[in-house]
DNA sequence: CCATCCAGTGTTTTT
DNA sequence: CACTGGATGG
């Protein structure tokens, strides 16, 4: 059933293509677009090539402009080039512009995708090679966790002690480094008293049984599979003549592997990369592999993509000055013709929420034109930040002002409740022997079968060696299970019987009995023919809808509408099955609204984008860089927190808005931080502070910006402030001295009683005032302007500690 | 079997 | 604080 067509036509193809190779070369416009770098990149075909590009240097034009001087020159055909990216949005744009170059869609390019879409594609067509059919399922990281959950609890392990998550993570970088569970050095497994190495196992072995894979077996079976079987490997050697891969720096060993394998034939492998941009160390990425590709290639031309065409000097000047902070880089200095511009331009504030706040209103004053250079509109602008967290200030502020905004790789449309409460349905539904799935529908919504029922099952279908599914079947039949479940569980066993036929009337059965069932599969029923509607049957019938519209929580008609939309979905595919597989590996959620919002992303998320505008809230130690980066990697993970940094700032055209602040909710605790040490890295003549708005508002509170309230100027020098520069002397020497500590007392709770009625205290907004009363950290305050307000202790500091 | 309450725990980053 | 998992009682 798998297509060969991809492989067909290359044979094919391959044919018409020495004809046409023997022709000489059209002329080639694309190339006169070029600058010399760039060109050089795209004219270098034969053998190993490393184009280092920079940001902004125009490596996506300069890698389609080489696909499509290999189709131009009949080197290749569309279908023996093998294009890697690590995203679906990089795979989409570059299918684009290699279609818009060529003056039609680029439907010819099978093997331009990511690495997972491609590992799946192969991999269907060798799975037998591994133990695996060919229409395995993907899991998901929620399907993973679960299984080695129950493998957790089979061998008496402590889940206190290790937890599902960190196991998943070890084998996750296992899988990453290509180990099978056999492969796994002593070293690192006995680090783990050799009880990882036996999970893994035994989760492999499930996963076979499951006839399953993860995300990172993917790519581990391809490996295996080219290592173990010559003949396999040598066929894609020759079918892919030439090799390009996106985002090198990112690769983990297992890719570099996939890689270096299937270019070890001709060599001609071109790979465009970062080192500067590596930000994926934490999940696998060996900057390494970058760094080593002269020894991996020798002989490789190496390219450098230097000229930027997207910041402005101030804003490229701000990146470079960070990242010099880093070694054993492979050096790489950008310039730009473009125009001076505004220089990056930092402020701090004195809290999370005023930060968002002025955020606000910088985003409506840009859009407004108000900030020196012409009006922008809101998806010109984007809030960059180190982690997802720290989105909800902005969200809630831009709700209650009214900004429209969107969140870009947040919380997953596929990765909902709901949505995978349904597609567990329907992965029943099309492969009954998906256990993990029955497991999850089976008592949801609430059927009465409770721990001991589905224990009944699972027994049962263990001793017969059969999936879930099939045991429920013969629990039945056995009348093993009592009254009030039975009667549910049958429904649903039957329930699954009829969705399961006309989905095969769909054609997508299992692939042994396909035939047959297309001839004499039942009819189905009266108006029932298409997917889509199966779909609304099976949520429908199952109760699964009605269990949301019972359900009086304000979530369930948001829930609703995105089973809604889920159904809609599936319009634009042949089956169910074809839906899931696009799900397992695309999970992005462009809803492609065209309605002008602001972007709201982390800082991974926006590696590869550009803006007019961005904001960079929440440049404080800790934060960012990340502690636990610092803490879990030391200096490496310094750098790659710096390299984070240098992508923000460089995601930058026009305007590039660096910010912190002194006090920040954590865990719901008010703490304190000093501001980045990126902060301090910003070369100052590529800098422009500003002042916080406001009668007393915000600043730094007592430490550096302190300086800007006493200069009435906007826009004081503050680096060559006393305030600065004691600031920079605090945070070298005593992280926590003097001004801290004033916040402190005001901050911590057991520091409240400092407080006294009657004491004289300052309010950021309302001025001075009396505390009149105490209760837990809400003081009463009769203010001098203000008249008497209930105030939480954090916002007021004793006037004896006021500044100025 | 299910709902509810409590305690403990955790926040990077994701194909 | 917000979410989860476990314990408890109906």
């Amino acid at each position: 059933m798998s297509s060969h067509d991809e492989f067909d036509a290359f044979e094919g193809a391959a044919r018409a293509s020495l004809s046409s190779r023997a022709m000489a070369a059209r002329p080639a416009p694309y190339l006169d677009d070029l600058n010399p770098a760039q060109r050089e990149a795209v004219e270098a075909l034969e053998g190993p090539v490393l184009m280092l590009a920079g940001a902004g240097t125009g490596k996506t034009k300069a890698l389609t402009s080489r696909i499509v001087h290999l189709l131009n020159t009949g080197k290749a055909q569309p279908n023996e080039i093998l294009a890697v990216t690590f995203t679906n949005k990089a795979a989409r744009e570059m299918k684009n512009r290699v279609g818009r170059m060529l003056g039609h869609a680029a439907e010819g390019m099978p093997w331009l995708g990511t690495f997972h879409a491609i590992c799946v594609k192969l991999l269907r067509r060798h799975a037998e090679l591994v133990g695996l059919k060919s229409n395995f399922t993907i899991l998901d990281t929620d399907d993973q966790i679960r299984l080695l959950k129950q493998l957790i609890a089979a061998n008496n392990i402590d889940e206190k002690r290790w937890p599902a998550r960190m196991i998943a993570g070890i084998i996750d970088g296992w899988k990453n480094r290509a180990w099978t569970p056999e492969q796994v050095p002593a070293s690192e497994a006995s680090a783990y008293n050799n009880r990882g190495t036996e999970i893994y196992d035994q989760y492999q072995r499930r996963l076979r049984d499951l006839n399953a894979t993860d995300f990172g077996d993917l790519l581990l079976h391809m490996v295996t599979i080219f290592q173990k079987h010559e003949d396999v490997l040598a066929q894609y050697q020759r079918w892919f003549r030439y090799i390009m891969v996106d985002e090198y720096q990112d690769t983990n060993v297992a890719q570099y592997l996939w890689l270096r394998l299937l270019a070890g034939g001709h060599r001609n492998i071109c790979c465009v990369g970062d080192d500067d941009q590596s930000i994926y160390g934490w999940r696998g990425a060996e900057v390494g592999n970058i760094l080593r590709f002269e020894k991996d290639f020798p002989g490789a031309k190496v390219v450098r993509l230097e000229q930027n065409y997207r910041s402005t000097p101030h804003i490229l000047a701000a990146a470079s000055g960070v990242i010099r902070g880093n070694e054993g880089r492979l050096g790489k200095e950008l310039w730009t013709d473009a125009e001076e511009g505004e220089k990056v331009r930092l402020i701090g504030h004195w809290d999370g929420d005023e930060e968002a706040r002025w955020v606000g209103e910088e985003v409506e004053a840009l859009q407004r034109g108000t900030r020196g250079i012409r009006p922008l509109s809101l998806d010109a602008m984007a809030i960059l930040v180190r982690a997802s967290h720290q989105m909800r200030a902005f969200e809630d502020r831009f709700l209650t002002i009214g900004l429209p905004y969107r969140v870009i790789g947040g919380p997953r449309f596929y990765e909902r409740l709901e949505i995978r409460d349904a597609m567990a349905y329907f992965r029943v539904v099309t492969s009954p022997e998906d256990d993990l799935a029955f497991e999850r529908i089976v008592n949801t919504p609430k059927r009465g079968l409770g721990d001991k029922a589905q224990q009944n099952i699972q027994v049962t279908a263990r001793q017969h060696g059969v999936s879930l599914l099939e045991g429920a079947r013969i629990l039945l039949a056995e009348g093993g299970i009592s009254g009030k479940g039975a009667g549910q569980l049958r429904a649903l066993v039957e329930g699954i019987d009829r969705w399961h036929a006309v989905a095969r009337w769909h054609g997508v059965a299992p692939a042994e009995d396909a035939d047959a069932v297309i001839e004499e599969g039942p009819t189905p029923p009266k108006g029932l023919v298409s997917h889509v509607e199966l779909a609304q049957v099976i949520l429908d019938e199952s109760g699964y809808t009605e269990m949301w519209q019972n359900d009086k929580t304000p979530e369930a008609p948001g829930r609703l509408e995105n089973l809604k939309e889920l159904v809609k979905a599936l319009e634009s595919f042949e089956n169910l099955q074809g839906f899931l597989e696009h799900v397992s590996l695309i999970m992005d959620n462009e809803t492609e609204n065209s309605e002008e919002k602001v972007s709201i992303m982390t800082l991974h998320a926006a590696k590869g984008l550009e803006f007019p505008a961005v904001f960079l809230p929440g440049w404080e130690d800790g934060l960012f860089p990340s502690q636990r980066s610092m803490d879990e990697s030391g200096l490496k993970g310094l750098e790659e927190e710096r390299r984070l940094a240098y992508v923000g700032i460089t995601r930058a055209e026009e305007v590039c808005t660096i910010s912190f602040a002194g006090n920040r909710r954590v865990f719901g605790q008010w703490q304190s931080a000093l501001p980045s040490r990126f902060i301090d890295e910003l070369p100052e003549e590529h800098v422009e502070v500003l002042t916080p708005p406001g009668l007393y508002g915000g600043g730094y509170g007592a430490a550096g910006m302190q300086s800007q309230l006493h200069d009435k100027a906007s826009r004081a020098d503050v680096y060559n402030s006393p305030g600065w520069k004691r600031m920079q002397e605090r945070q070298t020497h005593r992280p926590m001295a003097q001004p801290q500590e004033v916040r402190n007392q005001v901050i911590d709770a057991s520091a409240i009683s400092a407080y006294t009625v009657g004491e004289r205290v300052f309010h950021q907004k309302f001025g001075y005032g009396c505390i009149t009363a105490i209760e837990g950290d809400k003081l009463d305050i009769a203010f001098e302007k203000a008249g008497p307000k209930k105030v939480v202790a954090k916002f007021i500091m004793s006037a004896d500690d006021v500044p100025f």
